[in-house]
DNA sequence: TTGTGAAACTTTAAGCTTGAAATAGTTGCC
DNA sequence: GGCAACTATTTCAAGCTTAAAGTTTCACAA
């Protein structure tokens, strides 16, 4: 969804605003890939699921995973499989409930994650670099805003 | 990288921004393409070749496409495969350089293009009517200008 | 003309992604 | 207890995606 408007109307300024929102983040994201890649040897979605970790650092279930990264139940599965192959996280079954397990960072995983983290606000400050502190605000806050009216989810 | 800034500091604004940013596309993104494979039994990277082929009736090259849509050669090369297989777009042989094919949308492609490109206009619409044509046009400009700044291309 | 290097494209391997089907475990109701 | 409905997760097939390597063609200079 990258190409413009194939007409004129009401909803032209949102079809232009929306082509220009997938371009911005594609763009950047494309570029924060090619560093992981270069500089850590890692993917985004690998970055993401370590994120959502660090933040809990009592573990998240699968699904809590996958509701906060977007993403599918078959699709965090397999991202995690890698992790844990990688000795970057773990899957602790847990008494309670036999089908979940919880997922958390290693030692090594945390370790990890925190130095690349580092990194990776470094090149979003860059590559936002001509965005002001202010404009940032005002922008996040009518993203906030538009999402948040458009459906329930948070 | 949808998760939160994990500390604070200067970039911390532009960190927001850039998750704000990329949930926002995310979810919109994953609602279009649930549209279009309900509605239309098609895909979002299909409806983007579509797209920029309905703009250039004249035809585009491989390289052209995957310019354009921000994405590699390779993947372009599927994608027009499978539309190639449904009918959808011809690779047309060029007397002058035969490394190259001009790809165009059929007539069939170009029909069922502008039903899709409708329908998809007024869902862009609906998913962003929190959005005036105001506020649209504002975070457009900002969008752009940020772009252009950052890198030379366009 | 014949290399040589570059350009356009395809192929490949690995990984990401989805939606749907399958598996395993839990809960509530009789 | 037993069974139906539900929940959490994994598996699967198909397709998307990239970077890197391979193929074919072109341009052009010696």
């Amino acid at each position: 969804m990258v190409a413009g408007p194939t007409s004129t109307g009401p909803g032209k300024e949102r079809l232009r605003l929306w082509i220009r929102l997938l371009r911005a983040s594609r763009t950047i994201e494309a570029e924060l890939r090619e560093r992981l890649k270069k500089e850590f040897d890692t993917t985004l979605p690998r970055f993401d699921v370590m994120a959502a970790l660090y933040r809990s650092p009592e573990g998240m279930l699968m699904s809590d995973l996958s509701r906060f990264l977007l993403v599918s139940n078959g699709n965090v599965t397999g991202i995690v499989d890698r992790l844990v192959s990688e000795g970057l996280v773990t899957r602790a079954r847990r008494n309670g409930d036999r089908r979940t397990s919880m997922v958390r960072l290693t030692e090594e995983g945390s370790k990890s994650f925190a130095a690349i983290a580092a990194a990776h606000e470094n090149w979003v400050g860059e590559l936002l670099g001509t965005v002001s502190e202010d404009e940032a605000r005002q922008l996040t806050g009518m993203l906030k805003s538009f999402r948040s009216n458009w459906e329930g989810r948070e």
